[in-house]
DNA sequence: ATATATTTCAGAATTATATTCAATTCTTAT
DNA sequence: ATAAGAATTGAATATAATTCTGAAATATAT
């Protein structure tokens, strides 16, 4: 095999995968009676999906609000990043807060969006976490009003 | 309780919450093991934020060069819409495609977060779905040439 | 075309887990 | 203090996950 990392999914690869994306917390079980296949054939694909890195991640959706993650935010942003490195990104990917950044087309610029409590939680984030990012030039700060329709992955407060 | 609707979690739920969050498909002994709780009491808890809707949803990030999925963008659009109607941000979150749809401040303003295989269905997208939808006045297109983090929800192809 | 290797799958056996429920402990308000 | 309500435990049993083996199908090489 020269070619390398092209990952060939069939119908029943893309099967288990609709299913376990609307519910990862269906049963091997329950997922062998929708596909009419034995249970130890959808695990045996189900660990080839996660070891070939087509499954990235089991994760929780929950309710923000619940969490008190009220605000959220997208912040572009201007850098002055030398071509190739991209230490600017890495960086705000840290941030817990932080929960997308995207390098977009256009100029040295970042997307990234960011959930906190509220205005002021966001103003101390940006105080004390975006300012000691070298690089960035620049802000413009996007609050989001309402969100009709997401997927997200939030914050979770110690205590 | 005439307040209503505030959701309160203690300490336990949260632990819950930030280790379903990382790894949803965790099964219940080991949550119990992890909380050094007994299976049933756990359980009755998870089922409790469900039902309070602090969990949303278990879903699977799978990872979007496998299915597919290799053009992400970001739209942003100016609606004429009337106050406190928001039928474009309904009709928009219908578009598989569109990930997440954002009612920003400013305008009367959406930001709307769409993945396709590639530009050319981008453009279909907006030639076949965006083009639909009454009320939109104008759309500027970011095009992400590279995501440092993310969580995300896909469309997976029938085949 | 044929042999060989690889992959996929089903079914049975084993191990582990989920689920339920009655009894008990812990909280909280009075 | 104490009653009412909520949360937790532990044991029983119902379900499910996991492993293994061999058969079938598919792909690859000769």
């Amino acid at each position: 095999m020269i070619s390398g990392n092209e990952i060939i999914l069939d119908k029943t690869d893309l099967s288990i995968l609709r299913l376990m994306q609307e519910n990862a917390r269906i049963s091997n079980a329950d997922l062998a009676r929708e596909l009419e296949m034995a249970p130890s054939a959808v695990l045996e694909r189900v660990k080839k999906l996660e070891q070939k890195n087509v499954i990235l991640q089991y994760t929780t959706r929950l309710n923000p609000s619940a969490v008190n993650q009220k605000l959220l935010a997208f912040i572009s942003m201007k850098a002055s990043d030398v071509m190739g490195s991209s230490d600017t990104a890495k960086q705000l990917a840290k941030i817990p807060e932080v929960q997308e950044v995207h390098h977009i087309a256009g100029e040295d610029c970042y997307l990234v969006k960011v959930r906190t409590a509220d205005s002021a939680s966001l103003m101390d984030l940006m105080r004390n976490s975006f300012s000691k990012i070298p690089n960035i030039l620049s802000t413009r700060t996007t609050i989001v009003l309402e969100t009709v329709k997401e997927a997200q992955q939030l914050v979770i407060p110690e205590k």
